[in-house]
DNA sequence: CATGGTCTTCACAATTTAGTGAACATAGTG
DNA sequence: CACTATGTTCACTAAATTGTGAAGACCATG
């Protein structure tokens, strides 16, 4: 239970949580969310994330609140204790094609709604519609791919 | 020529823009990404980029230069003139690609540093080294994916 | 070789974002 | 029914980011 990670893994979660920041995610809730993923048990609570990183409850609640309001991580709290514990809600590849999913599916819309602003036959809007449709071919593909990923690793189901 | 645009098509790219934003850009690139992409030629010089986004030559000239150096957009000049004219340097759907795949390179490198800082045989190694073989399996299966989405779209061959 | 158009740099002001500490709320315990 | 452990909210400061205007650099041309 050594709260506080050595040097190596501070830093590594430091840089790994700035990669996020890089994406545009929130400074620290991306620390949070890299802690969780690095803890041996994939569970902290409130108290052991805020010794692990070296920050306030306050910065620590507010980070929470955020991955459980986008749904990165789940809160939960064992009966007959006030202690909550937070975990990733599942594996990381798994969360890392729900956003990209999601991503996809805003610009989808972004983009249909540019072709009808343009016109579909002005240049733009045909570069547009072919972004388009390059995106739909993507994420109709995604499913067969992911299938194709859990064929090969039939020992982890989640 | 209309460099101002109507108010849809700002408002359109100013929504795009924030896009972009959202998932890490800085916001003067994202604007004159957009500009570009809506853009009839998908040409425009530093002039007409400032009048359709309203905003002064120097933040254009930081952003074309941003764009530049990230090689999301190429700067031409037209030999016997001093006017330079910038282009998305590809297809959005490639470009998306391209980012995708170097995010991809970066994380499959944080994650393989972490598996040595954590150690293989640990919890939370193991999770890491589950999500580092899938990063690189999605990486595998990319060119396949592309052929056949190429091979769908052959009128187009950019 | 001076002019004017084009682009760049830089210091600065405005805005946004992060994180803290302190006060407050809430629920389980003796 | 206090008491304590836990979590949340809020006002505030520090820091980073954004975009501007003004000054300067550079080059094609008359």
């Amino acid at each position: 239970m050594t709260a506080v990670p050595d040097e190596g893994l501070a830093s590594f979660i430091e840089r790994s949580a700035a990669m996020l920041s890089d994406v545009g995610w929130p400074r620290m809730p991306a620390r949070v969310f890299i802690a969780l993923l690095v803890s041996d048990s994939g569970k902290l609570t409130a108290a052991e994330l805020a010794e692990t990183l070296q920050v306030s409850p306050a910065a620590i609640s507010g980070a929470v609140r955020y991955l459980s309001d986008t749904q990165i991580a789940v809160r939960d709290r064992e009966p007959g204790t006030r202690r909550d514990h937070y975990q990733a809600s599942g594996p990381m590849w798994q969360q890392t094609m729900l956003s990209r999913q999601q991503l996809m599916k805003r610009w989808a819309d972004a983009l249909a709604e540019g072709i009808e602003v343009l016109g579909e036959d002005t240049p733009a809007g045909t570069r547009m519609a072919e972004t388009l449709a390059f995106f739909r071919f993507m994420e109709a593909e995604m499913p067969s791919l992911l299938a194709k990923w859990r064929e090969r690793r039939p020992e982890k189901s989640d």
